[in-house]
DNA sequence: CCCGTGATTTAT
DNA sequence: TAAATCACGGGG
């Protein structure tokens, strides 16, 4: 028998609340397709990510019903992307969790490169080793080429950025390390919640800073 | 360690 | 309208 075609995750997977989303993102494969006739399939396994809660929690961009033209695509159904620009030269890229109006993500912190590694290495140019690749939110959005264009991007649909099922089950509780996410010391209670999960021990995870 | 870079948020 | 902030990366 042929290869079975790996599968694009469909909108039943995203619509869950951000934590469950999370742990189960680890390991599925991430991938972009480059747009004109030079495009190319560039893809990743995701080996680090963080959930963002919402109303409730102090580090979301949605953080007490916060609603603006930036993340709007968070308060839409899960499944879509959520793409913003930050410090004034960076993108980073979320996956939209649960259903419209529960404004929910996933934030994709890094990946294990698996495809596609001469055009990353083109567009990062700074990076030494493959594990400098897309060991961060914003070095995976400058090696895919993902920007604000592809914010609020149907994940689902299959076409230019989309998520593969390429693990059945999510990774055992004894094979992923939680802990605070980074970045977000101003999130006074929400600061230390252990919101970061990564797969442990694998060199694509970002450092420390 | 420090800086670039600019959209967004917060203060006045 | 002005100032501070920021889910970061690169260079020294």
């Amino acid at each position: 028998m042929p290869t079975v075609m790996a599968s694009c995750l469909g909108q039943r997977f995203f619509r869950r609340d951000p934590v469950t989303l999370a742990k189960a993102l680890l390991g599925q494969r991430l991938v972009r397709v480059t747009p004109g006739p030079n495009g190319k399939r560039l893809a990743g396994l995701i080996v680090e990510v963080e959930a963002y809660l919402g109303l409730k929690d102090q580090a979301a961009h949605t953080f007490d019903g916060r609603r603006t033209p930036r993340n709007e695509s968070m308060w839409q159904h899960g499944g879509l992307a959520y793409v913003y620009f930050t410090y004034g030269m960076h993108h980073c890229m979320n996956v939209v969790a649960s259903v419209a109006d529960d404004p929910v993500a996933v934030l994709i912190r890094a990946l294990e490169p698996t495809e596609g590694l001469p055009q990353m290495r083109k567009r990062r140019k700074a990076a030494r080793r493959d594990t400098d690749l897309c060991s961060g939110p914003a070095k995976l959005c400058q090696a895919l080429a993902i920007d604000r264009k592809l914010d609020a991007h149907d994940l689902t649909a299959g076409r230019s950025l989309l998520i593969e099922h390429a693990r059945k089950t999510s990774y055992p509780a004894s094979q992923i390390t939680r802990g605070p996410r980074v970045g977000v010391s101003y999130a006074k209670d929400w600061a230390d919640k252990p919101l970061r999960f990564y797969l442990t021990h694998n060199p694509h995870v970002s450092k420390a800073r």
